[in-house]
DNA sequence: CCCCCTCAGTATGGTCACACTACTGAGGCG
DNA sequence: CGCCTCAGTAGTGTGACCATACTGAGGGGG
């Protein structure tokens, strides 16, 4: 979402959507959350063109949601990590994960959140609907399909 | 966002985005949720290209989010509600504008979404703050800047 | 030393979603 | 009779996104 697209819009919502409103943002941070780090992931995991993925990466780090880290010099390599202000966009995606299993998916939910060390899921306050904690990205386990494998994932990134 | 861009991904959250995922969309359901009902106001308030707000709001009654109701015969005109399944988008709004409350708008939140007959303002989990009851869509009330106007607004639609 | 591999992009050219403007069509108002 | 509102549809352009190919830095094998 390029330059300012609702100028007129005093809402916050627009404001968000600006930055993270168009086709692949938000799949780049729900990536990065499921801890996907390098371009070459990113593009095999989304199926994103290259052309578009290099320009929302370098747009996510101007806006200051991903940061760039250097993970390997000769030849110079960076990976793509959560900065605060991106990880601050769980709650959204965790919303929007909620609707899409209550109402896009049919069948049992294909990704689980699950309370890290207790087992619980992530109800849609993200509160635990086991120990009725408050949940953030760092408490969870994400596992794409098997809610048993959740154990065994590697969790979130950041 | 037309044809399932993303048939390969098993994720609820890319399955909620072929549906939302468009520039538009959200913000149309927003609109609707602050009592906007009619073509002519939607096209006004959000400075949307007529042709495509007919083709989304079409889409959004096919895919169940709205629902078209007469409310005057001859010339015959329709009003776009939220059903129940557009109303459980609240949630992901209500994170979408927490986010762009505290990364992407300068100074206080232009719009305020106050607990009826209570006060308190909605937090991340849509808490009220103040009386600390859960709070949905019909316990607010929106106002647009002043937050001293929320108690004369009319409320989110529905 | 040359070939092929990985990683992280950039270049190129095609297509489709979105934008702007204008028009239609049904009825109301003065 | 002409002008207004409301809810669209039609026509035409532009730019965001797509797929594919290429670059460039380095590693490893023969």
């Amino acid at each position: 979402m390029l330059p300012r697209r609702y100028p007129w819009e005093q809402c916050s919502i627009a404001s968000t959507l600006e930055i993270v409103g168009d086709r692949w943002t938000m799949l780049i941070i729900r990536e990065a959350f499921f801890g996907t780090r390098r371009f070459e992931d990113f593009h095999r995991r989304l199926g994103i063109a290259r052309t578009v993925l290099s320009d929302r990466l370098g747009r996510l780090v101007a806006d200051g949601l991903l940061r760039k880290e250097r993970y390997q010099d000769a030849p110079a390599r960076d990976e793509y990590r959560l900065t605060d202000k991106g990880s601050d966009l769980w709650p959204a995606l965790m919303a929007l994960m909620w609707w899409g299993d209550r109402h896009a998916t049919d069948g049992p939910p294909p990704v689980v959140v699950v309370h890290r060390g207790c087992g619980g899921t992530v109800d849609d306050r993200r509160v635990c609907t086991r120990c009725h904690a408050p949940l953030g990205p760092r408490d969870v386990l994400v596992s794409r399909g098997d809610p048993a494998a959740a154990a065994a994932s590697t969790g979130p990134g950041r």
